[in-house]
DNA sequence: GTTGACTTTGACATTGACGTCAAGGTCTAG
DNA sequence: CTAGACCTTGACGTCAATGTCAAAGTCAAC
């Protein structure tokens, strides 16, 4: 398929499957007019990398994991130590990531609990749910 | 406090102070000469605003939710209505995002344990711990 | 009052993953 | 073979929070 519709098919702009490409995350082949050419795997890759640039990961870091993740569940060792050391420490972040995350959301969550009792007072037209006054 | 104790007391640097006071997060006093004055709150809520930063929400949110959390533990609630629908659709994408982590923290875990396998068998030095043959 | 650390404003630079526009070549249905 | 949708590269713009540098004023200790 062409850049287009793997756009389409992974909700990925063309300019980030370009940029991905250049940062070497995809290999597409090429038409001898130079259209990239891909294939269904690239859909599956495409989301991979989505999750673990969602996630906080450069595209440095990605190029070297993917190798790692190559069929659905199939998971391959990591190719060098350094590397290892490297995931190990950016899953050390993740997991904090994941706990600032949560204090946030949980002052959040105080404060539209609080505008939420107010509501209920008020017009009571808030659907609160669950939750009685925590 | 000048900036400078601030700074070191939460650990966050003097040009981003300068831009959380530009961003109307900070509202220190000043003294005639010019000098930033800080009290002994404000190093409550830069911890605040490093969360929320690190949680994703830009500035122009967090200047709305600030004065919801007065004090420690003391919540307030949305002064608006439009602002608290702003805070469930960001608490919305939190939990996203933690789901979205939590999905890359799983695809590194299974990269890692497949490393640590190989370690374990090959040189025998890797300090595995828990987690036989998963 | 002098020194040296600290502060002020202002402005430009950076990083990363994109958006967007331009000028041109390619594909394919009819 | 032509229209029009699609593709190519290249380059510049964006956003958000910070780094960094410069020139100048301020504080506090001695």
């Amino acid at each position: 398929m062409f850049i287009g519709e793997l756009a389409k098919r992974s909700g990925v702009s063309t300019r980030s499957l370009r940029y991905y490409e250049q940062q070497g995350l995809l290999r597409p082949r090429r038409r001898a007019s130079g259209y990239r050419e891909y294939d269904d795997s690239d859909v599956a890759t495409v989301r991979r990398v989505r999750v673990l640039l969602a996630a906080g990961l450069n595209t440095d870091l990605i190029r070297e994991v993917l190798p790692c993740m190559a069929d659905e569940g199939t998971i391959l060792a990591p190719t060098c130590d350094e590397m290892a050391q490297d995931l190990r420490d950016e899953r050390e972040r993740m997991s904090r990531s994941i706990e600032q995350l949560q204090a946030a959301h949980a002052m959040l969550s105080s404060i539209i609990h609080a505008g939420e009792a107010l509501t209920a007072g008020a017009g009571a037209r808030a659907g609160a749910g669950a939750g009685g006054k925590a």
